[in-house]
DNA sequence: AATTGTGAACCTCTTCACAGCT
DNA sequence: AGCTGTGAAGAGGTTCACAATT
């Protein structure tokens, strides 16, 4: 396949969210100008999107709703459950668990981990805080291929060094640094602050309005 | 000042909390090229990213760690303090009333909304949860510069309205939805799904390694 | 000798504009 | 007539490569 940019996932991820909303409110057929529209973008962009994976529209008409967000549910793996284990159970790691949009887009959070031995033993929602130190035997008996670590910053590497020998691929990194991984291995990284500090910066420099 | 992409303001949030980890590590002077090792980047970016805003450096000898640290900071305006609304004491929400990131970079949560009952006169760490029905008189006599939404994706966009009208010129929403702001509010947002979305793209479809 | 700062070259992503289909 | 799908043009961002400086 074509190299695909980062930016046309994560517009697939919202035009997604848009088509929900659309069927939601039984809406059957949607153009590119209205989706654009929506997400604040524009309809050629829309279309480009599209076409690198196929031609799901019908030209004078506009999309299905319903075909088209299939359609990106199967181009972005939402087709299928995705087993996750998650590391780390302190503020965010809890708020995690939770996360109904994760739960929705079939991304289950089946394991969880911490090193406090303060945590270990308990549970959050059914779901048993696990060990840190015995993580290798549990994520190969349980099928996962999604980590999400949500622990401090000075033990992130070492925890994503773990993840990597335990043949995790796919990473999604809460902790406030630059993480290294071997090629091959995916790591995304979620930092709030950054988009906060992005904000500060356009409010102290850009808005002399 | 000449127009700044957001990919140059987020590496410049990413080499600021490198300069911070090297400063704890007592290293008083990098390269562009140490930097860029450290956060995955080419040394030409980092030169190029920081050019924008002035020479920093000196040549043969490289950053002041410290210097260097400030000057971002300066640049992002963490050089002073931002007072924060946080709007949706759920599961995120809670979770980010705590986040340490936050407070370390000068965002202080001054207040706390929410519209359920339940919650209303509750305290989450000294912080009182307000009626988000009364926030326009709160925003004004507090000084807040800065939103966080956290609320369902289906009330987001009637609470950012109200926060528009509050004149509140930048918001960080969580709500997996897109919202719509008039030219000259920044909103940024964060979903936390859409990064999975993008991890279970690349392992469906590229990592046939 | 080492490393910055930067114009120019290069590459990638976005938008244009229109042929082609319904 | 209306809207998609897409090659070509344009804009924007990244990397190269080297003069300037310590």
């Amino acid at each position: 396949m074509e190299r695909i940019s980062t930016a046309t996932i994560s517009r697939l991820s919202q035009y997604y969210r848009t088509l929900e909303r659309l069927i939601e409110r039984k809406i059957q057929t949607v153009s590119s100008d209205e989706i654009a529209e929506i997400d604040s973008v524009t309809s050629a962009q829309v279309r480009k999107d599209l076409s690198f994976f196929g031609s799901f529209g019908r030209r004078g008409l506009g999309y299905d709703t319903t075909d088209l967000k299939n359609n990106i549910g199967t181009i972005l793996g939402l087709d299928k459950i995705w087993n996750v284990a998650l590391i780390g159970v302190g503020n965010i790691g809890r708020a995690l668990v939770d996360y109904g949009e994760f739960k929705k887009q079939g991304f289950i959070i089946k394991l969880l981990f911490d090193s406090d031995p303060e945590k270990i033993g308990k549970k959050i929602n059914e779901l048993l805080i696990l060990p840190f130190s015995d993580i290798q035997t549990y994520l190969k008996a349980e099928n996962i291929q999604i980590a999400i670590v949500a622990v401090p910053a000075r033990v992130a590497q070492n925890v994503v060094n773990t993840l990597v020998e335990s043949d995790i691929r796919a990473i999604l990194n809460f902790a406030p640094i630059s993480l290294k991984v071997p090629s091959g291995i995916m790591i995304k990284n979620e930092n709030m602050a950054i988009e906060l500090e992005a904000l500060s910066f356009y409010l102290k420099n850009k808005l002399k309005k």
